[in-house]
RNA sequence: GCCCCUGUAGUUCAAUGGAUAGAAUAAAUCCCUCCUAAGGAUUAGAUACUGGUUCGACUCCAGUCGGGGGUACCA
């Protein structure tokens, strides 16, 4: 069945064409007051200009040629400024709800369909535990692999780290310096070290696996640390229900040569140029107001020639969409690898670079400054254990990733028994509860249902935000602003929390239980869709 | 200094340029002989400031003032 607001789109179209009047672009979305109707559009609005006309009248006109569905539609009218509202009939949405039930997963879009994507996040170095900062990345990095699944891609989940650098060689000093310390020799802790207490810990491990026989800089001071922490990321993020497809690191892009061949074709474009014994990247020739160091005198290579390399290298393995997802830290480094790939000729056109602000973390009323160097952080361990896991992704998730969030750690432990995803969970709890009573009825059981039964109004205004899901899941898909789930649910809960507070579902006639029935299950299939792209559970009791 | 985000109820956050700006908490008052009161109903409360664009602005533009992040031969 077709929505009915694109039946309308249509019909007013085509109204604009008979009319002769210039087309445009359609909008219908409802009303904040309801009295108007259902849906409305300031089409009539728009073309005040171009017509040189009243609005009321222009709306008159496109209303009067209009070919709409009647029995779908149960009144159309011009109001004030210019608006045209539809009153959509119960009809249409007890139609919806048949289709809810019958449709095999619902909300679902296939405009990513024999599409590929990848969507790399986290991708923290491994030189420390994942902190309540990694947490909004994971978690909004999940929620948006899994909005393109449902509409149709299928997508890698990819993390990539930096092996290869200054910070890793400090982390290897930090564990070295613990090592010597804890043996009682004399060590030396870098000036920038890891002070941790997990490298204290890493450092004891070291010694029980090979003992006091290592010497300074020795390779397996590193390797230890970066596989050991690098186990605890990975833990931490399967007690958020994280999985990650790829792991991709810096150092084969210098094994497989795209890194030289990176380097070598920037040279052949001339915007790459030594000076003070650094190699540079003329970013300066390509519009930018300063050029960038690539490789610094001691030879390093800086992180921006990795990054490009890896993502040439992402695009070169032709997914027709990639995501990144980077902290505010970032916003000014992806430009320039972005730069340096389009000089190069290659289109980054489907890379979508969201950014993240950051979460100021407060304790008792205070701001945290938090430092993984310095070991003063939170870790998103000590956070699930607080709250759970459902908790920490629905705080994640519930706001809009341009929004700087405050995060009291001591409000969330004290409210974690009132935290807003309780309610979407309680919801399904609560159908899951009427639907096992139901089971119990024999009477229920071979009956089949009628949807046309549901008039009450809060049924209805059910059943209309259950319309809507499909296109809640098409436009997080273009705004990647997975928040607009969380919005979207905690409305359905609302709605349908009012439903059973109004209306009894199991009553003494039957075929208005079945009708009822019916509309709790089209309800649990939108709750369960919805918690199911948020990664959140959803619990049969509470 | 320059660049990017941002400023909405006491607090934490919503709102494709549309009509009367929504929730959640915190405050006040009601509702369980009835499918789970982790719920429902009612009351009170907000667009930082000044201009501009528009039929119409929380939304777009300019400026002022505040918050966060960047501005590295750290990532």
């Amino acid at each position: 069945m077709m929505k009915i607001s694109s039946k309308l789109t249509q019909a007013l179209s085509k109204a604009l064409s008979s009319l002769k009047f210039p087309s445009k672009e359609i909008s219908l979305s409802p009303p904040n007051n309801s009295e108007f109707g259902d849906l409305s559009t300031s089409l009539a609005l728009t073309l005040t200009k171009d017509l040189n006309q009243n609005p009321i009248e222009i709306a008159t006109m496109i209303v009067d040629n209009l070919k709409i569905p009647k029995n779908l539609i149960d009144e159309v009218t011009v109001t004030k400024p210019g608006f045209i509202n539809f009153k959509i009939s119960k009809k249409y949405y007890h139609e919806i709800l048949n289709e809810i039930l019958n449709v095999k997963k619902y909300g679902s879009g296939n405009s990513g369909k024999e599409k590929r994507a990848n969507v790399e996040f986290v991708s923290a170095n491994p030189t420390g535990p994942l902190t309540i900062g990694h947490g909004r990345n994971a978690v909004l990095g999940d929620c948006i692999a899994n909005i393109l699944e449902w509409n149709g891609y299928s997508v890698t989940r990819e993390y990539y780290y930096n092996d290869a650098g200054r910070q890793m060689r400090i982390l290897s000093q930090s564990v070295e310096a613990r090592y010597f310390e804890q043996l009682g020799k004399k060590f030396l802790f870098p000036e920038d070290g890891y002070q941790g207490t997990y490298i204290k810990n890493i450092a004891q491990s070291v010694i029980d696996k090979y003992g006091n026989k290592l010497k300074k800089d020795d390779a397996r001071f590193l390797s230890e640390a970066e596989q050991s922490i690098f186990n605890d990321i990975k833990k931490s993020l399967s007690t958020l229900n994280i999985i990650f497809d790829e792991f991709v690191n810096e150092k084969t892009f210098y094994e497989t040569g795209e890194i030289d061949q990176l380097l070598a074709e920037l040279k052949n474009k001339d915007l790459i140029y030594e000076k003070d014994g650094a190699t540079w990247f003329k970013s300066t020739a390509l519009g930018k107001e300063q050029d960038r160091v690539y490789i610094k005198k001691t030879g390093e290579p800086t992180y921006r020639v990795p990054d490009t390399a890896y993502h040439k290298n992402k695009i070169d393995r032709g997914y027709d969409l990639i995501v990144d997802i980077f902290g505010a830290d970032h916003m000014d480094t992806y430009p320039d690898v972005l730069l340096a790939l389009n000089a190069l000729g290659i289109s980054t056109d489907h890379i979508k670079v969201l950014l993240y602000q950051f979460v100021t973390l407060m304790r008792a009323g205070e701001k945290v400054k938090m430092s993984t160097r310095k070991a003063n952080f939170v870790t998103l361990d000590e956070l699930v254990d607080e709250v759970g896991a459902d908790v920490v992704r629905y705080f994640f998730i519930m706001r809009g990733m341009n929004s700087h969030l405050n995060f009291d750690i001591d409000l969330a432990k004290d409210q974690s028994e009132k935290n807003p995803v309780y309610y979407l969970q309680y919801a399904h709890a609560r159908i899951c509860n009427i639907l096992k009573h139901a089971d119990s009825k024999k009477e229920l059981t071979d009956l089949d249902y009628d949807t046309n039964l549901l008039n009450h109004s809060c049924e209805i205004e059910l059943i209309k935000n259950l319309e809507k899901f499909p296109e809640i899941i098409k436009s997080v898909h273009n705004s990647l602003e997975p928040h607009i789930i969380s919005t979207y649910l905690h409305e359905t809960a609302n709605r349908f929390h009012k439903f059973y507070a109004e209306c009894h579902v199991l009553t003494e006639d039957t075929n208005l239980s079945m009708a009822r029935i019916a509309l709790v299950k089209g309800t649990k299939i939108v709750i369960n869709n919805g918690l199911e792209i948020l990664g959140i559970s959803a619990p049969e009791k509470m």
